[in-house]
DNA sequence: GAGCAAATGTGCAGAGCGTGCAGTTATAGC
DNA sequence: GCTATAACTGCACGCTCTGCACATTTGCTC
């Protein structure tokens, strides 16, 4: 058959995706419904209309539906670091990508709604940007060519982090931060860690 | 039969904390021995001697087992944040707790290298730590008189939490950082922090 | 000490998540 | 069409955790 859609995907792809998309779609509002803990598998399925056991082969567990592109948030940023021209620090690169974050979507204010009404969500959200601080410190601990027992980048990711969370998840979930309330945000941060910065160089 | 023991506790409450450290115990060591997921709650009610429906009226769940004590750190850092006498700061506080918190302790090690080893631990530790940082960060805020939408608090307190962090948790687990390197980064983080609250308010 | 009330321990049944495996169905490429 | 392969499905199972009813133990009073 060839590739011969405009997609240029064939219909496996295609099919694979849509169901992919689906899942997510219901299993989000089911949620939005009837809270996370009181969705089952089962239900979801049924809504999706696929096996209980196909869920699973599309996420290892029912919180990767709800986290479901945050892997690939991990390696948009790994690549932006990596990838970073020369004079260009971390901090720049992760101001860029909170800006850019800050879209709106519908997506993302369902799952917003979704996490805030459960604990487990909360603590599983929290977990799962780690991998992402640690990029950070990484990335940070370059740029001030620290040596391995020195505790600036991790300070720095920690705030940082600290920052993008209160901004995507203010305790009042519903009034999200304005973009430019965000802005000032990032930047007060910025501030913040450049004065500590300087204060230990002078030590 | 009227209290009558030297601990000032009945047979029920003593039976009932030796049941609750022997839980502890030979769970930590099953754990140690092979490995968190691979050690069940069947095994370990067994080598407890208790039914595995009892484990359960301890310890909400597997997990709670390993962070037994968080609990208690977490009613202790509360009142020892609200009981603070007037011109102590939070990170006076925060700073003595690190402090007392150095001595080492044959179950926390255990605990540590019983981490190390299991991811799902690794969130769950993560996710334990927030409600403490909660209450820092509602501590900074009192000191630094900030406004609810001021985000300095919660910036201060996700460093002070990843120093502690770092300090307890080295990635190369096996060689903990000495009482002297880990008051070195304490005192580092302070005068990081005074630093980063000096230049914001200079702005 | 006998007896009663309350606390504690236990067994059982079951819901729910997640996995391994084998069998079926659908797709891709020829 | 035909075959190899990928995807879906059903089934059985292990594990965590819960609710509930029942048995056991303890604390206290008389």
């Amino acid at each position: 058959m060839l590739v011969h859609m405009e997609s240029g995907l064939g219909l496996r792809e295609r099919k694979k995706q849509k169901t992919h998309e689906t899942i997510i779609r219901v299993a989000l509002e089911l949620f939005a419904e009837q809270g996370y803990e009181r969705t089952t598998i089962a239900e979801i399925a049924e809504a999706a209309e696929v096996s209980p056991r196909t869920i699973f082969s599309y996420f290892p567990s029912k919180e990767d539906i709800v986290f479901y592109d945050l892997g690939e948030l991990h390696a948009r940023l790994a690549v932006a670091l990596r990838e970073r021209p020369e004079g260009v620090t971390a901090l720049d690169v992760l101001r860029e990508f909170i800006v850019v974050s800050l879209t709106p979507d519908r997506t993302h204010k369902l799952r917003r709604c979704i996490v805030a009404t459960d604990e487990g969500l909360q603590r599983g959200k929290r977990a799962r940007f780690a991998p992402l601080e640690r990029l950070l410190v990484e990335a940070i601990a370059q740029d001030l060519q620290a040596r391995p027992e020195d505790i600036r980048p991790q300070i720095v990711a920690a705030s940082l982090i600290a920052a993008f969370t209160a901004i995507h998840d203010p305790e009042a979930e519903l009034q999200p931060y304005s973009q430019e309330q965000a802005l000032a945000v990032i930047d007060d941060v910025l501030s913040f860690l450049r004065g500590g910065l300087e204060a230990l160089r002078q030590r």
